[in-house]
RNA sequence: GACUUGGUAGCUCAGCUGGUAGAGCAUAUCACUUUUAAUGAUAGGGUCCUGGGUUCGAGCCCCAGCCAGGUCACCA
């Protein structure tokens, strides 16, 4: 298959030759003794110091037979000067002038000996006395400029070609590279907090036979040997439940969950949560380890417990508000939820211009109160307690109202980042919850599980000690500590529509279709010979050009003819 | 799903009421031994997202589609 090449691409395959030619592998084997990286050198600088460095050439300033380079590592850019009597001491002077001058490009990866040296103008450089090329770029990365006043110039920024292309992205755009990096560091807060607490960090499966923890759409794959369908999970709640029941009294999982559903600004099909689990404990143990967790978090990955999202300053320091549902309706609206009928709280709904329909019953109408006229309004981490029943299947009802249940949500500018129950352990009470979700779902509510997991129900009923759970949006959390309004920022490779292939003739193809356009009927010998390829080249050709819906042959008598296709 | 903005050189972006397609950077050639958005000179580089239509003539106008961003709706 070959493919339209630019100038720029013909001139790096054309180095590439040059550079065999000259003897030199542009992809060596031999492992390269780095033995410094550019953020220590610039930290520890010690003039005349010999150092072994490699990664990008990322810019070049060619003056003569002198000339200043960037080169780029994992941490940063360092400035190199190659200097023409110093990399070629004889007379010949090629490995300076062909192959630094003109076969290596930017992109290239190369590595340096050199001497730690600062220019005249103060910047620490490496005097470069011996380098080689370590692989070479045949692909020209785009190219952003800082100015000397920072100011970057043909940043690349596009959100398409950035996504699609996030090694790219990567390698220009130091600032992306920096939310990844935040993201890991994330992780590993989370984990140091938990396991210095004594919890294990577990797996669970991605393949279910039944996807529960969780109303959502989920995707299906098949099991061939098995021959039944497995549901990619949707959450792992009621496996890690089954591990609290085992006996383990902290677990917690990394749980990348897939949902088959709209994708916009906040969703992506796949994306993480992070759920813990902890024996013994109720959801107010669980506020207050929750706003533990968030502040080491913060800390740990901005240095400060202040964060900056989208124009507001939030502080993730505990402790953290605690509302009730109601009191919070009663807060914004006026409106007292307690005691009130599913008749009165519609009519409500409706003199306020929330929508409903007939599915809804109490929690749902509640809920739609919540979010339409309160959610919006919590800039700073503030914990909504005490959720009507109807929604919260795997929750346990309120000691001290029935209609409720022992649940919290966290709110952080308006979203929601941390979702958490007493966890509902009563066997009994659990499958009625889940028939009530059935019976819904039977109605006509889309957001009902249509599931019932009758092997998670057993495993209650061999007894789950009393059990608080936490769930956490892992990429929400990172869009809120690295300022960015769109999850695609913070996922490496976000899902996109698959990339338009053009179509891509090979050169056999474009011979035979060169000749079919000039004349738009030919006969068949007559354009073989023309095109004068070889009988398997011939047959490829035509066989693609027909797949691709290019040409006709068309019969008239004895004789064939090739006909252009539009 | 609705609305809206965009798709032009490797990258960032211009483009006239519709008349042969432009800049900067990058690339190539030359000059230049401590520069830093290096500099100076010269040159090459384009299926103007795709497909239709209107027109003597379309990058521009019209229609349809593809991809992306944003807003809203839906959804946790």
């Amino acid at each position: 298959m070959s493919q339209q090449l630019s100038e720029q691409e013909l001139v790096r395959r054309e180095s590439l030759k040059k550079l065999r030619d000259l003897g030199i592998n542009p992809y060596p084997q031999a492992l390269y003794p780095v033995n410094a990286l550019s953020k220590d050198i610039k930290a520890n600088y010690e003039e005349g110091k010999k150092v072994i460095i490699a990664g990008r050439l990322m810019s070049r300033r060619i003056q003569g037979k002198a000339s200043f380079a960037e080169l780029q590592d994992s941490e940063g850019r360092i400035q190199v000067y190659f200097n023409r009597d110093e990399i070629c001491p004889g007379d010949d002077s090629t490995l300076y002038n062909e192959v630094y001058k003109k076969l290596l490009d930017i992109g290239d990866f190369v590595g340096i000996e050199g001497v730690l040296f600062k220019t005249q103008v103060g910047e620490i450089s490496v005097r470069v006395t011996n380098f080689s090329l370590l692989s070479k770029s045949l692909k020209p990365l785009p190219l952003p400029k800082t100015d000397s006043e920072g100011k970057v110039h043909d940043a690349f920024t596009d959100p398409e070609q950035r996504y699609r292309q996030r090694y790219a992205d990567l390698v220009v755009n130091p600032h992306v590279k920096d939310v990844f990096v935040k993201r890991t560091r994330l992780f590993n807060a989370m984990r140091e907090f938990f396991n210095t607490r004594g919890y294990m960090e577990v797996e669970t499966p991605v393949l279910q036979p039944i996807p529960g923890g969780a109303a959502a759409r989920p995707f299906v794959t098949h099991h061939n040997a098995l021959d039944i369908p497995l549901y990619m999970r949707i959450a792992n709640e009621l496996y890690l439940k089954r591990l609290i029941v085992g006996g383990f009294e902290g677990v917690y999982e990394f749980s990348k969950n897939f949902r088959n559903e709209g994708m916009d600004r906040t969703h992506n099909p796949e994306f993480t949560a992070m759920e813990i689990y902890v024996a013994y404990k109720d959801y107010h143990w669980m506020m207050e380890f929750t706003e533990q967790l968030l502040e080491h978090c913060a800390l740990a990955v901005n240095g400060t417990t202040k964060a900056t999202f989208d124009g507001k300053e939030i502080d993730f320091k505990a402790p953290y508000n605690r509302v009730t549902m109601r009191q919070s309706i009663i807060d914004f609206t006026g409106f007292d939820i307690a005691g009130k009928s599913e008749e009165e709280l519609k009519s409500w709904c409706i003199q306020n211009g929330i929508e409903v329909d007939d599915t809804m019953g109490k929690g749902k109408l509640i809920d739609e109160i919540f979010g339409e006229k309160c959610e919006g309004n919590y800039i700073q981490p503030t914990f909504i307690i005490d959720y009507p029943k109807e929604m919260s299947p795997l929750c346990k009802e309120h000691r001290d109202d029935p209609s409720l249940t022992e649940r919290f949500e966290l709110m952080v500018c308006g979203k929601e980042i941390a979702n958490a129950y007493t966890e509902l352990n009563d066997p009994i009470d659990q499958k009625e919850r889940f028939e009530h979700q059935l019976e819904l779902a039977q109605k006509g509510d889309v957001e009902a599980t249509e599931f019932i997991d009758y092997d998670f129900l057993r495993a209650l009923e061999y007894g789950m000690p009393p059990t608080s759970g936490l769930g956490i949006g892992i990429d929400r959390l990172v869009m809120f500590l690295t300022n960015n309004p769109s999850i695609q920022e913070v996922l490496f490779f976000p899902q996109m529509k698959p990339e338009k292939q053009g179509l891509i003739l090979s050169d056999a193809e474009k011979t035979i279709l060169d000749i079919v356009k000039s004349k738009s009927k030919i006969d068949l010998s007559e354009l073989k010979n023309a095109a004068g390829l070889s009988g398997k080249q011939w047959d490829k050709g035509m066989k693609g050009l027909n797949k691709n819906g290019l040409i006709r042959v068309e019969m008239e008598g004895d004789q064939k003819y090739c006909v252009l296709q539009d």
